[in-house]
DNA sequence: ATTCGTTATGTAATTACAAACATAACACAA
DNA sequence: TTGTGTTATGTTTGTAATTACATAACGAAT
């Protein structure tokens, strides 16, 4: 894998995974959860979102409600009632949020890609 | 969190978990297996070794079949019966793979705290 | 006032995963 | 050949996480 050994790993990839923990350790955010904003910045609803990305309503509600808490601040609006059943938008904050979380994650995804391109013989395209 | 902004995330932190997986993307092994490989290392018993850490032999034995599986070379030789019921000893390969495994991490850890000086105002401690 | 589709939330059912239990196989030493 | 402690492995139990289900609250438009 090292050095002269990289011949020797040839079909071994690394995998990683990051995400936003508190002061505390609590959990905040990753990959999951930055993809459901993502999804509720582009369609103004948390229904449409988690039917695009075909997860449960219930849990993304939970999952944003717990992001929330553990930052304190609201990551998105939330209106109900009106003709179209209510809607669901970015703040300012969940919007400056997910671009900081996509920065600092494309430059971990380099300096990963770099380091893997040390050790390994080969690309590794798997994240 | 990115530059200017850092002051806004000073209680956020990151974490990060990396493993190894085959070319077709089945796990191979992250630090809990490694982990288990150098207790196995110290100690030359898989029973032993389960106690010390605090998990269960039936699943231990299964993590290391499997990841031999798909690594298709042993990372243990085990032998059982005996005045002292058996052994379980690491191979060369197994050997090389932790050392290789952990310098590879190390230089993650370095690389992906360089990239978090640079994010947050802060050390992060996290991992 | 009624309708509509969404947000909000508790509860039940399901799934996934890990631990616990049980027991055989083994080979060396006494 | 008997005892010993470990490896080997199937089965059962338990638990945590996720989904599914049900239902209320809401408010703008008609």
């Amino acid at each position: 894998m090292a050095g002269s050994k990289g011949d020797k790993y040839y079909n071994v990839f690394l995998k990683y995974k990051i995400w936003l923990v508190s002061k505390e350790g609590e959990n905040i955010l990753g990959d999951g959860k930055i993809n459901l904003l993502k999804e509720i910045g582009k369609s103004n609803s948390l229904q449409s979102a988690v039917n695009t990305i075909g997860i449960s309503y219930r849990k993304a509600w939970g999952n944003i409600k717990t992001a929330e808490e553990v930052l304190g601040f609201p990551l998105v609006e939330k209106h109900r009632g009106g003709q179209s059943g209510g809607t669901t938008t970015l703040t300012e904050e969940g919007k400056n949020l997910i671009k900081a979380y996509e920065e600092l994650h494309k430059e971990i995804d380099a300096t990963i890609n770099k380091t893997v391109k040390k050790f390994f013989n080969h690309i590794n395209d798997f994240k």
